[in-house]
DNA sequence: TATTGTTATACTCTATAACTATA
DNA sequence: TATAGTTATAGAGTATAACAATA
């Protein structure tokens, strides 16, 4: 309750911060428990819709090529995407699931989902409502926020 | 304006993850400018309170002993924090920040905070209200949050 | 014996620079 | 020449296991 009262007390940008940090911890165990790291979490879950090429996962990722190069190495040294020649322009390549990593996407994305709605769910309704609106408008103004 | 419509009918853990990828990117950003990594940004600034011993500073951060200890190591050696024997169990140390990391925790929170700050500015004051206050909700009713 | 912290080791993640192959 | 991607290299981040010192 003390806890309450300082939370309560706290600028947004703060309660941003610390909103992340949980929901990094929450997308860290989910991907211990499925045996992948975070960053091979997000590889699977960014590739769930649809296949995409090197640099575009470069510009999603944030990261330089060599780093995206280093990470799908390493999914697909594990069996759970593919790289495939692009017909069109023979540079590049299409990064797309296998059977297997498609299933791990779903799981993974299931069970963080499953994690933030249960914590979600000790909110009120109405502001569940309103918190997911809020968020909803802060990402559309943001750049680049997906 | 369709990437408006787009983020307005996500569910509210799809709206955590993406504005968890946000702000991260925005730590990621501040820390780089100031020549340093996110994970000794978050270190400095959990310093900024007060000095902490290595055993509280792996619950804080969620990370074993001998990752805090490397972690430490490099900050140590850039001369931002210290260690300090603990005279009452001289197992234990205490590590505090000197002159220049704290210094630094100061720019690196405040440049954080007014980049999100600026990204929040986007909505309206009352949203911004509704946001903080469902955020301090959401933390104080998950455990372990702060 | 239990706890605090470090060391040794191995792997993942990331960036910079140089490179290959295609456009 | 410019672009898509890889390779080489180096350093940071992380975990597991074994260890030292103190409680």
């Amino acid at each position: 309750m003390a806890a309450s009262t300082a939370v309560s007390e706290m600028q947004l940008a703060d309660a941003l911060v610390r909103v992340t940090n949980l929901v990094q911890h929450v997308f860290a165990d989910v991907s211990k428990r499925h045996d992948l790291t975070s960053q091979q979490t997000q590889v699977l879950c960014l590739l769930a819709d649809r296949p995409v090429g090197m640099t575009e996962l470069c510009q999603l990722l944030y990261l330089e090529k060599s780093s995206v190069t280093g990470l799908v190495d390493r999914v697909q040294r594990r069996g759970l995407v593919s790289r495939c020649r692009d017909e069109q322009d023979r540079r590049a390549c299409r990064v797309e699931l296998t059977a297997d990593g498609s299933r791990l996407a779903e799981r993974t994305h299931a069970a963080v989902a499953a994690r933030l709605d249960e914590l979600a769910a000790e909110l009120p309704a109405p502001d569940r409502v309103l918190l997911a609106g809020a968020l909803a408008r802060l990402l559309a103004a943001a750049p680049d926020a997906g």
